[in-house]
RNA sequence: GCGAUCGUAGCUCAGUCGGUUAGAGCGCCAGAUUGUGGUUCUGGAGGUCGUGGGUUCGAUCCCCAUCGUUCGCCCCA
């Protein structure tokens, strides 16, 4: 036997089945996206090395996937060079690498293009990227991202619009329980400042975004080792003792004799914002909780910050998303501000899946079978048969050689074909055919020239 | 980058305290049933037990290495 084929660790082949459930969560979330404007944008798989580095940290610049350049790739190194080990040298040996994101493609795109797109600029983008990580549960090295971002406006109205996308999208998915937390950078800078630890926001950020995970202990641990002091770490815990709303938070501050920092009165006047223009959209008010504890890593956010849970699912966050302030400063257009989320497919797939929530029709590939008993004699008929279900914006195949009729049922019945239409001498000496509903196991003749509209009717019913 | 875990049929896994010919369920193919699938029964195909080396009279089993899997930490989606 020749040797196994394999893959690559922490890639998938994703066959007919699961891709059929893919594409509808994929075509219900391009749909959402494309009603609010967004429009379609494709980037390369490879981007220039440069374009990468550097803008995920150095963690990340670890995890970028490069490609060691064609032909004599050792052409033009010296010794010396060699001899410097393998960091130094990757950029020399390798110009180009596969995408880690699509928010910096993006970048890259708007800054190219800066002239020809109109601001505020809606795309949306579905990719893979790649990630040379060590996968482990839900985590893979080429994975699928769903992002849409609105760059060039700081209107509050885009965070609205997006709650509004994600819960267009759960409705049309037939997820119910689920809830959007929200929050600030504005508010945890402030809270920083509070406690007196301005500028370590992001330690901080880092550390509270644990706090379901490793528990108050640890977090406060956490922040322990980073040199905050302990009576700062009280105080933070203080603070984040659950407000039930951004304004209630406000008020117990003041109550509490706090000179609240600007920007976290600015923080909180944005989400209320956020939540009149949610209103005014005629959004669900009752799946968004703010969430004072909520701080996302991703260090470039600015502004609110937001992540979705689906209840009763021990599945992570399945989207989240962002205002930032400058989005394509590195790539030397400043001072272009904007706000994005993206859809994480895998997970959202997860959940459907053990909801039970994927739609019987979203696995029919074929929705009628032309079967026969003697090919030769019924392909005549067969073929005329399918042209017509064809035509009438039917899915439709025909059984292409000679089996037995059993197993041509049990094909049908593999691909969950619904409806088989029966061939046979009898039915070609009465010009007529036999529907078979595959689900009800009933069969009935039709004359030939109704065979369309029995099958419509079928379908209905 | 660190720490574990597991590699036996297409899939999920048993098993041999080291001993002739390695098993089951599911799946696949065929028949029972030459015009009827998803149920049932019968039969069949399919494995150098991840790879390389060592110990041994003898290794799928013990030891070492290597590759791969899965999971946790870090980080992240």
């Amino acid at each position: 036997m020749a040797d196994k084929p394999s893959l690559p660790r922490g890639t998938r082949d994703f066959g007919p089945a699961v891709m059929s459930k893919r594409l509808y969560i994929f075509d219900t979330i391009r749909a959402v996206f494309r009603q609010y404007g967004y429009m379609p944008l494709e980037t390369p798989a490879m981007e220039n090395l440069s374009v990468l580095t550097g803008k995920y940290g150095d963690e990340g610049d670890q995890l970028i996937f490069k490609i060691l350049n064609s032909g004599n790739y050792l052409d033009g190194i010296s010794d010396a060079q060699i001899a410097e080990g393998a960091k130094p040298l990757t950029k020399h040996i390798a110009e180009k690498a596969l995408r880690y994101d699509l928010t910096v493609p993006f970048a890259r795109f708007l800054a190219m293009n800066r002239n020809e797109v109109a601001l505020p600029f809606r795309r949306y983008q579905m990719q893979p990227v790649w990630r040379a990580d060590r996968p482990q549960k839900g985590r893979y090295r080429e994975f699928y991202q769903c992002d849409a971002d609105v760059a060039g406006t700081t209107s509050l109205i885009c965070e609205a619009e997006i709650f509004g996308m994600i819960q267009q999208v759960f409705g049309q998915l037939g997820i119910k329980d689920y809830t959007i937390k929200f929050n600030h950078r504005g508010i945890l800078a402030g809270l920083a400042e509070l406690i007196g630890a301005t500028g370590q926001e992001a330690t901080m950020c880092v550390a509270i975004d644990k706090l379901d995970k490793i528990g108050k202990d640890g977090v406060t641990k956490e922040l322990l080792d980073s040199g905050f002091s302990a009576t700062a770490i009280d105080l933070l815990f203080e603070l984040l003792d659950k407000p039930l709303s951004e304004s209630d938070f406000g008020q117990s501050l003041t109550e509490k004799g706090f000179t609240i920092p600007t920007q976290l009165l600015t923080g909180l006047a944005d989400l209320a914002q956020v939540l009149e223009i949610a209103e005014s959209l005629g959004l669900d008010a009752k799946p968004l909780y703010f969430d004072l504890s909520l701080a996302r890593g991703l260090s470039y956010y600015t502004g609110a910050i937001f992540e979705v849970k689906i209840n009763g699912v021990q599945i992570g966050s399945v989207s989240g998303g962002g205002r930032y302030d400058n989005l394509t400063g590195l790539f030397g257009w400043p001072n272009v501000p904007g706000v994005g989320f993206s859809f994480g497919v895998d997970r959202l797939y997860d959940c459907l899946q053990e909801l039970n929530l994927f739609p019987e029709a979203v696995l029919q590939s074929t929705q009628v079978l032309v079967a026969n008993f003697d090919l030769e004699k019924s392909q005549p008929t067969g073929l005329k048969i399918l042209a017509a279900l064809r035509a009438a914006g039917h899915r439709a195949e025909i059984y292409p050689e000679p089996a037995k009729l059993k197993k041509q049922l049990g094909y049908a019945d593999a691909k969950h074909i619904p409806l088989v239409i029966l061939l046979g001498e009898d039915e070609l000496s009465t010009n007529q055919c036999t529907i078979k509903n595959m689900f009800s196991g009933e069969q009935k003749q039709v004359p030939m020239s109704d065979v369309v509209a029995e099958v419509e009717r079928t379908m209905v019913g």
